[in-house]
DNA sequence: CCTGTCATCGGGCGCTCACCCCATTTCCGG
DNA sequence: CCGGAAATGGGGTGAGCGCCCGATGACAGG
């Protein structure tokens, strides 16, 4: 099957030498072509093709508002950003719009081709230059939400351990000493010592680092 | 010019998989092997390759520790991550460590060397699937880009340790104790010990199972 | 009834941990 | 050239840890 392309961009010598370079490629087919984004629109819902190579800077509708109304209308299209601006700005408002890969003009043919392979199978391309911003920006991700919602409670699905012990050890997990363990659990210190004496023996553990993990794996804890 | 490749993984039919695949493409050569993190960052010394396929998880040096070390030593060579876990938190710890790929094992082979293929132009590869995490969070930077108020006793950014730091902070989360922390690294206990004072001060954590917790989160070990 | 498990407590011993004090050497950037 | 960071060491102290020794009561099951 056929990787089905369109060409988005306002020169018409751009799309005239992209055609050329696609046409060597027996995978890859042109199915039709726009000179700016409100052409790209109404093209992709008339030609579905897989993969948009989009041109940022364009008179009228530019590429970044195209590529937001592609991905509301067509989802599953993927849209190449090709570019002549190396810019911070501009390569992050694409990917926020949706764009899977991005590639200055500047780049090999080669890469382009090899672009459009890839975010052809859903995947992201990023070229070298430009990704540079990514990784600098990467650096504080906004704290994913892991969903916990386990019931935790009790209910043990471990027979090794007493429904105590494993209170016992979650504690431990959770960063406390056996004093504050105690203190919560309203029990002696030599009694939290003793759960923990046997947990240990049971486990064939014999320090509270490897508790920890052993805790995180059974899900006694969430990490 | 064949782009030179070392193998990065502890289960060796796994290297075998990759041998057979990448044999069959002329423009890819595997230069080395490495069943280990430790290995790797040796291999990468005397073998200068041009792309790292760095398994994620490993005992010992893990892939994310792993690659941010080859990154120090030699920025020049590519590192392509290659993983069981799609998980966002490993993603994005190993995009910060420097990696230029990201793509599960259980992607087609054809994937995994149109990876190689990009990442050793210099540029960089997205598997479809984690690809989604980058969307999400470039999607609201500004929401979670508020400097300052770190003096709020959270402990925020991560390149706040040293590499020798984050080496030994590794093996406290390993479960090792001072001493033979000393042992492996070749240093006084009291050296170890000064490390892991300066770690739980700069992360504002006073108790060994915090840290290691924390080694978790940032990737530092695999749970 | 008697044996086992579970949970509860006590003392002690050797070691490590966590947190202070101090110093030297190397190396890099202003 | 000088200052700071990093890595390397040493000493000391109080508390917690890991692991032995013991004990008592409750409660369930063969």
């Amino acid at each position: 099957m056929k990787v089905r392309l369109l060409l988005v961009d306002d020169h018409p010598i751009v799309r005239s030498g992209m055609r050329m370079l696609f046409q060597a490629e027996p995978d890859l087919e042109i199915v039709g072509e726009a000179d700016g984004g409100a052409e790209a629109i109404v093209a992709v819902q008339r030609l579905h093709p897989d993969v948009v190579i989009m041109d940022v800077a364009m008179p009228g509708v530019n590429g970044i508002e195209a590529t937001r109304r592609i991905k509301e209308l067509a989802p599953e299209t993927a849209v190449l950003a090709l570019t002549m601006h190396e810019d911070e700005q501009y390569f992050f408002e694409m990917l926020k719009a949706g764009a899977s890969g991005y590639i200055p003009k500047r780049a090999a043919p080669d890469d382009l081709v090899a672009a459009v392979r890839v975010v052809a199978q859903g995947n992201v391309f990023l070229y070298a230059t430009l990704a540079r911003f990514l990784m600098k920006d990467v650096g504080e991700p906004g704290a994913g939400e892991q969903s916990g919602a386990e019931a935790a409670g009790d209910a043990g699905a471990d027979d090794l351990l007493t429904a105590r012990e494993r209170e016992v050890l979650a504690c431990i997990a959770d960063g406390m000493t056996s004093r504050e363990i105690a203190e919560k659990l309203v029990i002696s210190v030599k009694t939290v010592e003793r759960h923990r004496e046997n947990i240990m023996a049971k486990l064939d553990i014999h320090n509270r680092v490897e508790l920890v993990k052993y805790a995180m794996r059974k899900g006694i804890i969430v990490g």
